[in-house]
RNA sequence: CGGGGUAUAGCGCAGUCCGGUUAGCGCACUUGUUUUGGGAACAAGGGGCCGCAAGUUCGAAUCUUGCUACCCCGACCA
């Protein structure tokens, strides 16, 4: 490609708006152009990166034996109500009439579509495993797009679907899947991390992500400093162990408008693991179809620990939580804001014990009372414990120990979640019906797992993992170019013809190679090969006459001179050989 | 959805408090001359419904009201 003849508005500043190094690259480096709130264009040198992507995902699920499909980004609202989630999905689901006054949806994921797709013709368990995958744009009306491409409204995700007559068989693909990521992320030359995952929304059991460990990541991953276990924050589990003193005697005290947790320890001079805090929550729960209803809920929780969203969603298996006000403490809960203790006299408040309680020993807690806590409350003599009650509802801190080996510590990163593989079972064949006979000709709902991943989003965690002051330092298997030719002097006959021999000749080779032939300054030309971030520069200045150029390395300083003739030769071997 | 902020040329911004000719600056863009190994210099240009709508006024980028878009923070603990 001639740069002349290209498109990539680059800009000298940065924009206004970027907030993390990948955004701003891409946004000045003409990568990508902004239309609205997370809604981009994808301008020439963005579309090859996210290409690039496509491709390698294509060869690696091709060979795991995943057929390509491309369903409709419409998707009429008959499926979705089949589902269930119509209603359930909420403001995140795009929702659009046609002109009759059809609903339809942008899909934001594809469950319905494939079940529907295959639901008239995969009838026999001899047609089974299957596994459909397509690469299309979903939408998603995020609470809070950002981040440029990282987390935007209309976004291209691979996703690929699995039908299986026997958990066996949805393993054996899951691990498939497992190794195809891990090639994917892999060819990419991206440092990525799998962590145990919840499954959110989409349902299903068991589910791992795919991280790209960066400092902006907007995941939270906790791993193990002992063994290789890791997962994200709002999956991952420890046991908490309490000491066990000698009970005392139960009191209550006056602590005059203390309510923070911490304020309340070093206020009765004890450690904040004796504490045992008390948290109030409205949610929504649909208690018949399509009938929601808000109700309340207190966790009780040692007051060290914070309460995981997640983790009580799922608990109570709400379809959102919020924090209760402070007139809904004292109206609903029947207690005092800041001094809640056991045993409110409230009646229907669901109540949750975190298991991080049990075993605590001369606890202080609310007393229910304006101004007063109880001290040294002590299990089966002030208060009892409901078995049934008991569930992980905590976040993990780091320090904890690990759940996989009991011998390490977790240790806290973040990370970009770029891919996740999930074991679906039959929730969608299920609710849509979706059956095959098995081998004794009995009807059987489709056994089912799902796996994605966010094609710009890895593009932009590449940046994000590569990149300096200049530009992006792409990985050459996602390089916009692999190479560009430079001449310093347009004007310079013997400059201009070596360019053009470079040029032609790398590309007859099958090189990716942009020739910066315009009339510019060499700084320019330059700065914008720097935001291109190809790995490899031929740079053509005054030894052109001597038939010499000079060949650089986006990644460092070093610089080589060599005949025109010894860099062919070295581009071809290294790109191609 | 709650709170805060912004909206002036393709990009980055000043001007708005305190209304007053022709709305400015840097970058980018066009033309010319000189330059030419890390974003050149000089000169001459082109480009604006000052977010939209209504109002106040002799007069509005500037004041008032409404709307819209965009950005940030929050939606997590008493």
């Amino acid at each position: 490609m001639k740069y002349s003849k290209y498109y990539i508005p680059t800009f000298r500043e940065n924009p206004a708006d970027a907030e993390i190094p990948s955004q701003a690259i891409a946004l000045r480096g003409g990568y990508i152009k902004k239309i609205a709130t997370g809604v981009y264009d994808y301008l020439p040198l963005g579309l090859r990166v996210i290409r690039k992507v496509e491709r390698i995902i294509r060869e690696e699920m091709n060979k795991k034996d995943a057929v390509e499909v491309l369903m409709p980004s419409m998707v009429p609202a008959e499926l979705w109500q089949k589902s269930g989630r119509w209603f359930k999905y909420g403001k995140e689901l795009l929702r659009i009439k046609d002109r009759a006054g059809r609903d339809f949806c942008y899909g934001p994921t594809h469950e319905e579509v494939i079940v529907d797709l295959v639901s008239d013709d995969l009838k026999s368990y001899k047609q089974l495993p299957i596994n459909f995958y397509q690469i299309q744009n979903k939408f998603r009306d995020e609470i809070r797009p950002r981040f440029g491409l990282m987390r935007a409204r209309e976004f291209s995700m691979k996703d690929a679907y699995s039908f299986h007559a026997d958990e066996q068989s949805l393993d054996l693909t899951y691990k498939g899947m497992y190794e195809a990521y891990s090639n994917i992320f892999g060819r990419c030359g991206l440092n990525h991390r799998v962590v145990s995952a919840d499954s959110g929304a989409i349902g299903g059991n068991s589910s791992q992500e795919f991280m790209i460990v960066a400092e902006t990541g907007e995941d939270e991953i906790l791993y193990c400093s002992s063994c290789d276990h890791a997962a994200n924050i709002e999956k991952a589990s420890t046991k908490v162990t309490n000491k066990s003193d000698d009970s005392l005697e139960v009191e209550k005290v006056h602590t005059p408008d203390i309510k923070a947790i911490e304020d309340v320890a070093s206020f009765l001079n004890v450690g904040v693991e004796k504490t045992i805090k008390v948290v109030a929550y409205k949610y929504d729960k649909e208690v018949a179809p399509e009938k929601v209803q808000t109700k309340y809920a207190m966790v009780y929780i040692r007051g060290d620990y914070e309460v995981n969203d997640v983790k009580l969603i799922n608990r109570l298996d709400a379809l959102g939580i919020e924090p209760a006000s402070e007139e809904e403490i004292i109206s609903v809960f029947k207690t005092v804001p800041g001094f809640m203790g056991f045993s409110s006299k409230a009646s229907d408040v669901q109540i949750i014990i975190d298991d991080s309680i049990i075993g605590i020993t001369n606890a202080v807690i609310g007393a229910n009372e304006k101004d007063y806590h109880i001290k040294n409350a002590n299990v089966g003599r002030d208060y009892v414990i409901d078995d049934s009650l008991v569930a992980d509802v905590k976040t993990v801190n780091v320090g904890d120990v690990c759940l996989s080996c009991f011998k390490g510590t977790y240790k806290k990163e973040r990370g970009i979640e770029v891919g996740h593989i999930f074991k679906l079972g039959t929730k969608y064949s299920q609710s849509m019906n979706a059956t095959f006979l098995d081998q004794q000709g009995k009807v059987q709902p489709f056994i089912m797992g799902c796996y994605g991943i966010g094609v710009g989003r890895t593009a932009m965690a590449a940046i994000e993992q590569y990149h300096d002051d200049n530009g992006p330092l792409w990985p050459i298997s996602i390089a916009p170019f692999e190479v560009i030719v430079l001449p310093v002097n347009g004007n310079k006959e013997e400059q201009v013809k070596l360019a053009d021999d470079i040029y032609s000749e790398l590309l007859a080779k099958g090189i990716d190679v942009l020739y910066d032939d315009r009339d510019e300054r060499l700084g320019v030309k330059l700065n914008d090969a720097d935001l291109i971030g190809a790995p490899y520069r031929v740079i053509i200045g005054k030894r052109a006459i001597e038939g010499i150029v000079e060949l650089s390395f986006r990644n460092g300083d070093e610089k080589v001179e060599l005949t025109v003739e010894k860099v062919k030769q070295f581009l071809v071997e290294k790109i191609k050989g």
